[in-house]
DNA sequence: CGACTGCTTGATGTTGCTCAACGTGCGTGG
DNA sequence: CCACGCACGTTGAGCAACATCAAGCAGTCG
């Protein structure tokens, strides 16, 4: 950590529901820390004492394990944070680490609970986007138990591409071991995947410069497993 | 479905934050089905109308697909279903069958957002049980992830004997290809282990009937995968 | 009684993990 | 400055886990 500024801006859709005198609140409340590419902005089991979102940069999301790790997501601008230890035991159920440099807005839990108390739309819109959440592990679910590594593999591409970098053609920090973590394989399969996905002309990578050169093989390798 | 029974009496733990014009103003907007075993309850895709919750009963929450479906858990008595579509897309994204004769009760979609928006309370305990589920989702994930076979049948049958039937004894109207749906494998597969885990004298099984014989050993297969 | 559904078993094939070895770039300390 | 350790990336061989396929069996329902 290398910086504090107070009074971040919401940006989070989520915030939306907020009126002008609880976005002062939330103002005074909530303060920025700056994070350097590969620190942990906090730790899985840890105590939840701040709703977090992203002002800048990126961090991934992990399910940790005494074994394994689990790539969930990656988290970015305006995505906001929020576990399922809010409102029960108040512990970190992941961790998160930046893998770019990221600014963080830290909220207080107590706060943020009153607003849920006192606004309706935006306890809504909350449990809206929560839900969200809910589809995407669903996804993950489905995608673990009917998938082979060629198809998890491109999910992982696209959805680099299509929701992280926005572009066909994307440099990333995210290590081999990260890609794995993601796709729920080991390194060396991820390797020999991305090998096999390069002699057919679906994408090319040089290190951690990715293109995706037929989109449409990827789809459909992705749909089929 | 076989019966229809107005009124019925709000059991789940979330009412609880209801006072008492709002549970009147619930018991007119709810109505009971009966359920037959083996009936659904709703289907995956269809339109999300009723919010629902059994009075009686058990029944099996499955996630589908083309090629695959994953039994998610096992609902019964006084437990909520509110899927991700709520308030979003009002579609239902799993399906419902009943496991045994079930009755349960429907309550209006519009009503129930209404109790959300006029009681934060309410809408506080309902954020509670939406992020019980997501843990149980992480456990899932982590499971298909980090287990093989033996650990995550041990899991099914824990989670059978301890969470649903409360006993190390039970008979359960649940197939060889629910168990391996429950499981994520195939029922061969499910047939082989279980008769491993009987030459172990770990369990008992004929048919339907289920017996846990040496508890500790299964929650050691399970831990260890 | 015959068709059907669910259960069981064995043989066989595939997937993807493990392990081991090696290369490469980078930072650290002598 | 070089030597060294370390993290990451790459490749190949062998093996364990698990699915698939095929066949037979038991119970049940019309």
């Amino acid at each position: 950590m290398t910086g504090q500024v107070d009074f971040c801006t919401p940006k989070p859709a989520v915030f939306h529901s907020l009126n002008e005198e609880e976005l002062t609140i939330l103002r005074k409340n909530s303060f920025e820390v700056d994070f350097k590419e590969g620190e942990t902005i906090f730790k899985q089991g840890s105590p939840l004492t701040h709703i977090i979102y992203l002002t800048e940069g990126k961090a991934k999301l992990l399910l940790e394990n005494s074994n394994q790790t689990i790539l969930m997501k990656i988290v970015q601008e305006s995505d906001i944070i929020i576990g399922p230890g809010f409102n029960r035991d108040y512990r970190h159920y992941f961790s998160v680490v930046a893998i770019q440099d990221t600014r963080a807005c830290f909220i207080n839990v107590d706060i943020f609970k009153q607003f849920i108390e006192l606004n309706t739309s935006f306890a809504l819109s909350l449990i809206d986007f929560i839900h969200e959440d809910t589809v995407s592990h669903f996804d993950k679910i489905k995608n673990l138990t009917n998938k082979h590594m060629n198809g998890r593999l491109a999910d992982t591409l696209l959805y680099l591409s299509d929701d992280i970098y926005k572009s066909h053609e994307f440099l990333t920090s995210l290590s081999r071991m990260d890609l794995a973590n993601m796709s729920s394989m080991t390194k060396e399969s991820v390797i020999r995947t991305l090998k096999n996905f390069k002699e057919d002309h679906i994408i090319d990578c040089k290190g951690n410069e990715f293109k995706i050169l037929n989109k449409e093989v990827l789809i459909d390798i992705s749909k089929k497993g």
